[in-house]
DNA sequence: GCGAGATAGTCTCACTTGCAACTATCTAAG
DNA sequence: CTTAGATAGTTGCAAGTGAGACTATCTCGC
């Protein structure tokens, strides 16, 4: 008789470990700075870069729903902590990029995240932790989550 | 400055990859038997055990929220995949169970999930599918994710 | 026993999100 | 050029979910 042990049963720990620590890391930014999920995927995005990106790289970049971004980049414009102009090249998408008080907000809030970060990665060596990171690379790779996105200017030309 | 790359934030990316391999597990339930996560995350809590459980119980061990699992057995109750019975000595919960249709329908679904599961982890090698198991589970420790919680008699007596 | 507080389960409400339709714009074929 | 199809971004809608109120029941201290 087929059993399944869903504590034993990847697919469950994964989503279940993935939802307890985005829960964890999302405190973090929302209430401190009321940055939801999606408008941290977008400012996570655009801080990393210096180059401005339209909305439909950060949701493949994040595979977050467009839509989903869409809802996240016109809460940042109010805020002001990110603004876009439009493309003159494409008059359809924007280009988007920090403000200065995005980028100082940014500033404020990586070195917090990269700390939790290392927090809940405290319990395993640094060996270990290498470790993770590739298996995790593995896995990615064959679900085909693209893990470095090229630059935009790469994919334009793609 | 600092920086964060998403693509190198494991929080970040154990949050992707759980909702990836999730998502692409819950099409195997969805189309083929009209289960939805929950729905299947009671099955699963029920078909592992002989004793009856408790909803309260299901949603401890699944970590799911208790409306959520309520909403999931009246689902499960109409379709008739689970009975359930006044519990005599504390008649505030009810005793749940798979009928004959729901086992039956458990171990139709065992196998493909078991199956999904080895695609998913294919990519690894035996020694890597052990020590990320094992990765996971100093995880789940730290961040107090119950893994295999007692039977429900001694959670009664806790 | 009796009342205060805890607990199981249900239900309503608010919020989030994905889907799909829609507008505006671009590209390519004829 | 013109037209058909693709693409960027927005928005309305429906489904799912968590928080918390609520009811019924239990437990414990008095």
């Amino acid at each position: 008789m087929a059993k399944l042990d869903l504590f034993k049963f990847v697919p469950f720990r994964l989503n279940r470990l993935g939802a307890e620590v985005s829960a964890a890391l999302s405190n973090e930014y929302r209430a401190r700075y009321g940055l939801d999920i999606p408008e941290w995927r977008v400012m996570a995005t655009l801080g990393l870069r210096d180059e401005a990106c339209s909305a439909q790289y950060i949701a493949q970049c994040t595979r977050t729903h467009k839509s989903t971004i869409s809802r996240a980049v016109t809460a940042l414009l109010e805020r002001a902590l990110i603004a876009r102009v439009e493309n003159a090249d494409d008059r359809r998408e924007f280009r988007l990029a920090l403000t200065d008080q995005g980028r100082a907000l940014y500033e404020e809030l990586i070195p917090g995240l990269l700390r939790r970060e290392q927090e809940i990665l405290g319990c395993l060596t640094p060996q270990e932790r290498k470790e993770f990171a590739r298996l995790l690379g593995k896995l990615e790779d064959s679900l085909d989550l693209v893990r470095a996105p090229r630059p935009m200017s790469e994919i334009e030309v793609c």
